[in-house]
RNA sequence: UGGGGCGUAGCCAAGCGGCAAGGCAGGGGACUUUGGCUCCUCGAUUCGUAGGUUCGAAUCCUACCGCCCCAGCCA
């Protein structure tokens, strides 16, 4: 066949399959999808899943889609929400242009069809206390019991609607319920409730209206009226998809989308769950919202998550409709390969150790030119000053070395990247025979960090001049959950949440330039991971965050020995 | 015991009656001035189970098993 639109990188699944069809056959003109938010928390990473779907969608079939607040509930939702969620979908790289919609635009529409429908005798006022409605609903086995208002007349059905609007009745005093079927397998065709009565401000329409329709009354409606084609959600509301239809059928809306559900992304030692996620911002777990070791998108980019990472994330899952857990790895995965490929490298000292080059001369500096990302030419270079003062990682060294260490030990010969070969002879401890020191020498003939005879060190480190060397803080961070499955075995979800998630280094020293280096930048410390510029930072006390580390093979080759 | 879904490798996921893609994780190796990157290489005689249809089944049929969702005036 033709193979040449069909790049490797096109992305298929079970949704764009039917929108290809849908398009070929002329059921649709174009397409047009929607991410319907409610404002009511901070977006994490599943919703990140959601958006580059429908994103992803509309622009690979050069349609359009649309930024919709699903603000039906005042009593939740809130304007720092409306504001984080909208700079979190731009964060993402994604621009729904005009398109920025909210239900809350089409209440007064949605009302006039809830009269629409009371004047079909399709809708009843019901006066059942919240308690009794859910008596008579029956269970999922049993049938449920009509309420003794289901046959009241259209015209009393007006009234008393136009009445709840009047702001006439307290909250919870009375409802409007679609007259489906009580007896229906589908809970949901049970009269589901289309109005309710709320006094409380809205964030948009304020005090105008007191009574709000419920999700099912106004997600279809607001889709047909946008003109929304393929309306996207996830799985959890298949069983809604027949009420989402009777609406769509019994009421005259402009345009007949169709909803299609896939799985909701689920992701190893973290949770995604707006009411968790609320839980340990307001009880204190973590530093807020933003807290680099929240799956919000605020978080992952405080981490340090380039967007492009998270975008390649979501192509490399895929859409479908099995319910599944998807590896943490992964992500990381997609993360350290936008970061290899932009990140500059920087040199930094988390857990510094002194090294004097007995033989270098006192006083003396040299600017040593270093590669800023071998993975990019085009990054260039810079002069990182050295002299007879070093520090190393305290990790580098081992005074009596294990068979698989390659790095610096006493009589041993490493490089220093970019800089000269250098050689341990002495070391110096305190009073406790703790390593204070290193006494070494360094070799003239190995500038740059390759040596004439062509001799080989096993190992290459890191390393700042004493005199140069900038203080700064590094956080380091792990999976806020230790346990991949948090919550799982019947433990408490808060109990798992991981105290060493974060680790605070207050000694570590980096490179001068990375006092400089823009907050929310990400770059790489050399041999240790990619590190994140925090807002925290001032211009005199850098504060790093660690995204993610380098993946280390020494690392695993050492907890299996102690395994 | 109602209704709606789903079951392909440790994880995600293609596959749509013609002889099991790809990615992640993991093992092995090459390369290496990051124990990084990159590159090779290893994995399902088998697709929840059992029958059946067919020359041929992960794909069709039947039954069974398992898991998820639904009883908000949340979305």
């Amino acid at each position: 066949m033709d193979t040449q639109n069909t790049s490797p990188s096109e992305k298929s699944d079970f949704i764009r399959d039917i929108v290809a069809a849908d398009l070929r056959d002329n059921h649709v003109a174009g397409v047009v999808t929607r991410f319907p938010p409610e404002p009511n928390g901070y977006l994490h990473i599943g919703h990140a899943k959601s958006i580059c779907l429908n994103f992803g969608i509309s622009a690979e079939f050069s349609g359009r889609c649309h930024l919709r607040f699903d603000d039906t509930n005042p009593v939740k939702e809130e304007q720092e929400y409306i504001d984080a969620i909208k700079a979190d979908v731009q964060w993402l790289g994604f621009d729904w242009g005009e398109h920025l919609y909210h239900t809350s635009d089409y209440f007064e529409q949605l009302y006039e069809w809830a009269v629409y429908l009371i004047g079909e005798g399709k809708a009843y006022v019901d006066d059942l206390t919240a308690e009794e409605i859910r008596e008579y609903r029956g269970t999922l086995t049993e049938p449920g019991r009509e309420s003794p208002y289901r046959t009241r007349s259209a015209e009393e059905n007006l009234d008393l609607f136009t009445r709840m609007r009047a702001g006439e009745f307290p909250d919870g005093s009375c409802v409007l319920r679609a007259k489906i079927d009580m007896a229906s397998g589908n809970i949901n065709f049970r009269d589901p409730v289309i109005y309710r009565i709320l006094h409380a401000t809205h964030p948009r329409t304020g005090d105008a209206w007191c009574v709000y329709p419920s999700y099912d009354f106004a997600h279809g409606q607001s889709d047909a009226i946008e003109g929304i084609t393929h309306s996207i959600c996830t799985l959890e509301f298949q069983d809604h998809r027949p009420l989402y239809d009777w609406f769509i059928e019994n009421l005259p809306v402009p345009s007949a989308p169709h909803q299609y559900e896939f799985a909701r992304l689920n992701l190893t030692h973290t949770v995604l769950s707006k009411r968790v996620l609320l839980k340990l911002v307001k009880e204190g777990f973590v530093r807020g919202w933003d807290d680099p070791r929240m799956p919000t998108l605020a978080g992952i980019r405080r981490r340090g998550f380039p967007a492009e990472g998270i975008r390649d994330f979501a192509g490399m899952i895929g859409v479908a409709r099995a319910d599944s857990v998807v590896e943490v790895e992964m992500l990381e995965h997609a993360v350290r390969g936008v970061l290899n490929r932009t990140a500059l490298r920087r040199f930094a000292v988390l857990d510094p150790l002194k090294v004097v080059i007995e033989n270098y001369p006192d006083g003396q500096t040299e600017e040593m030119d270093v590669v800023n990302n071998p993975e990019d030419p085009s990054a260039g270079t810079r002069k990182v000053p050295f002299s007879r003062e070093l520090w190393i990682e305290r990790d580098d060294f081992m005074e009596e070395p294990p068979k698989k260490f390659f790095r610096l030990a006493p009589g041993r010969e490493v490089r220093l990247r970019s800089a000269y070969f250098i050689t341990c002879n002495e070391v110096v401890k305190d009073e406790n025979g703790d390593v204070i020191e290193l006494r070494c020498t360094y070799d003239p003939a190995t500038r740059g960090g390759a040596a004439p005879d062509d001799r080989k060190p096993k190992a290459t480190l890191h390393w700042l001049s004493a005199d140069h060397a900038v203080p700064a803080e590094v956080r380091l961070y792990n999976h806020l959950f230790a346990s991949p499955f948090p919550g799982s075995d019947g433990r408490d979800l808060f109990d798992d949440v991981d105290p060493e998630s974060e680790t605070v280094l207050r000694d570590s020293l980096v490179e001068k330039v990375l006092a400089d280096t823009a907050i929310g930048e990400t770059v790489q410390f050399e041999r240790l991971g990619y590190f994140c510029v925090d807002p925290d930072s001032t211009g005199t006390a850098p504060v790093f965050n660690r995204t993610l580390s380098l993946k280390d093979s020494w690392a695993r080759k050492r907890a299996q020995a102690t395994a």
